[in-house]
DNA sequence: CAATTCGGGGGG
DNA sequence: CCCACCCCCCGAATTG
């Protein structure tokens, strides 16, 4: 039995929040709480609170120790509502939902909230709202017509699954937040210490950046500044060596005395810039990194975060986050996770059998496509869900087509439907913006399809197709299978967190394929299994009955650097 | 002077 | 020779 109440927070810490039926409407008149989190904490058969906005909601009863076991995030299946009713970009909050709803003027989205990485969850509590909330009895309504929308699309079921599990996404990125991944800024200080040295008291570089760039300027022969490409270039120009740019793939090869120093410094200063003294100081508090993670935050459905860089933490600085004394930190990555999904949504019965096992998958098809060849295979495989178009892939990706001409058929009709303008969805029906017009600056990084600017370049076009189609035509290719990998990977976190359900493991991080939970030392034969199962539960549910297998490795560690 | 773009690195 | 897809973050340079 599943009950519903729709929730409203008023002001001044208060809540209005009402019983709905099977029809998604109220069953007994609006009951106005004074008290947000008592009145959640006091109804714990609620299954799921239907409300406008996770974000303006959770962080507070979390503060207050709420959890709440499901919701339904209006705002968030408005997004994906009307980008699978191709109306990707108009504004989605849910006073905009109403105005369509009624007729009336539809208000523009409130801007995004910029980072803010000195807060805390409790100041959620304080921070001023744009007044895009809508009363309760309006609310109701928009939830009424979004749950009628659901049953217009193509497949009602899986759009009804994608709106929940991405409602449960919220709920995890507000919990995970208040959890924050153990973070020992101690070990950090000491590990930047090692890697740059001190720190001259008058600010400016660390020391040993400074002697690299000395380094690199004795090389040269005269002062050269390293973090700036174009003085690089200059330098190199000067002796005798011809460069684009200062990458690192162009210069690792370069016989010159200035290469490996040079090649140091731009490792360094990444670390310093970007995962510095200055970071610490901002993100970590308490013994733990916070970032404020945005589910659904790119096209494909994968998250963001909002600040802080927590799904770029570079591999070298994961030695800073080390379990609290007597605890565990429990690594689990999904291996090879999007082949297999392409195996699940293309149902090519070669490559589901393929796919069937845990071991590597690459291997498995190199056995049978490419006389044993593992590179070969991966190569082929990664050319195909990418949209590879040249080299020597093309003739792996040959083979690749003649062995599995299921799954290669897939990713090619979806690359044909983005070249021909077409919507394209993922396996539960998020859907891929439409191309956009160059005069939208909210959709940059969408390739276009604009006219003016593919005869522009024009030399660079042949065939029918413009650089710009081809260009749409690889983003859905890659769409279909980032997108529904996405899709599993929110409903095994949401396996995952009902699995976690009673222990004292939490979830403190996601990144694409992979999470880390945070456990007392005896539970983490238990968060393997819960691992385990919630891989199986996922696959199941967003896939229906598939033979593949979605294995993780997992591995229990101290400290995030050791998991692999 | 503020906002935007560029270049190069990090993650999957 | 690199590949190709999705991102974030920083400092410097450039533009409004």
């Amino acid at each position: 039995m599943t009950e519903r109440w729709a929730l409203a927070p008023t002001e001044h810490g208060g809540a209005d929040i009402a019983p709905l039926g099977e029809d998604g409407r109220p069953t007994a008149p609006v009951s106005h709480e004074p008290d947000l989190a008592e009145a959640v904490r006091a109804r714990p058969d609620v299954t799921r609170w239907v409300w406008r906005d996770t974000h303006a909601v959770y962080p507070r009863l979390l503060e207050a120790g709420v959890r709440v076991e499901r919701c339904y995030d209006i705002e968030a299946a408005e997004t994906l509502l009307l980008a699978h009713e191709g109306h990707h970009g108009e504004p989605r909050s849910a006073a905009a939902a109403l105005a369509r709803l009624r007729g009336g003027p539809v208000p523009p989205d409130p801007p995004p909230r910029v980072a803010e990485p000195g807060r805390h969850s409790m100041d959620a509590l304080f921070e001023p709202r744009p007044p895009v909330g809508v009363p309760l009895s309006d609310l109701v309504d928009v939830y009424a017509d979004q749950q009628r929308r659901h049953g217009t699309t193509a497949h009602p079921d899986r759009m009804h699954l994608l709106t929940a599990s991405e409602s449960a996404g919220m709920l995890i990125a507000a919990e995970m937040r208040a959890a924050g991944l153990p973070w020992r800024a101690d070990t950090h200080r000491a590990l930047l210490t090692e890697l740059l040295g001190e720190r001259y008291a008058g600010g400016g570089e660390p020391r040993r950046l400074a002697e690299l760039a000395d380094e690199v300027s004795e090389a040269f022969g005269r002062r050269v500044r390293p973090d700036l490409p174009a003085d690089v270039v200059k330098a190199f120009a000067q002796a005798g060596i011809k460069l684009t740019s200062t990458r690192r793939w162009e210069i690792e090869n370069v016989d010159h005395p200035a290469v490996r120093p040079l090649i140091e410094y731009k490792k360094l200063y990444r670390i310093y810039t970007a995962h510095g003294w200055s970071w610490l100081q901002d993100w970590v508090h308490d013994g733990r990194f916070r970032p404020e993670y945005l589910p659904g935050g790119t096209v494909s459905g994968r998250w963001t975060t909002n600040g802080g860089g927590a799904l770029q933490i570079p591999k070298v600085v994961r030695r800073a986050v080390i379990a609290d004394p007597g605890w565990r930190l429990v690594v689990a990555d999904a291996a090879q996770m999007e082949p297999r999904v392409l195996a699940a949504i293309s149902r090519d019965p070669a490559f589901m059998e393929v796919c069937g096992q845990d071991g590597d998958l690459y291997k498995a098809i190199s056995d049978r496509a490419f006389s044993g060849d593992r590179d070969q295979a991966k190569i082929a495989v990664l050319g195909a869900i990418y949209g590879q178009t040249s080299g020597d892939g093309l003739k792996n990706l040959a083979l690749l087509r003649r062995r599995f001409p299921q799954a290669v058929a897939y990713v090619d009709e979806a690359a044909r439907a983005g070249e021909e303008g077409r919507l394209v969805r993922t396996w539960l029906g998020r859907t891929c913006p439409p191309a956009a017009n160059s005069t939208d600056p909210e959709e940059a990084g969408i390739p276009q399809d604009d006219p003016e600017q593919a005869s522009a370049e024009g030399q660079f076009t042949y065939g029918y197709a413009s650089s710009n189609s081809r260009a749409r035509g690889r983003f859905t290719r890659n769409f279909v299978v980032q997108g529904s990998a996405a899709d599993w990977a929110l409903l095994l976190l949401a396996a995952l967190r009902r699995e976690l359900n009673g222990m004292a493991a939490e979830l403190v991080f996601f990144q694409h394929d992979e999470v880390i939970v945070h456990c007392p030392q005896d539970e983490a034969a238990r968060v393997t299994e819960a691992i385990r199962t919630a891989s199986l539960l996922a696959g199941r549910l967003t896939f229906g009955e598939t033979p593949v297998r979605f294995p993780f490795t997992t591995a229990t560690v101290e400290c995030y650097a050791d998991a692999k």
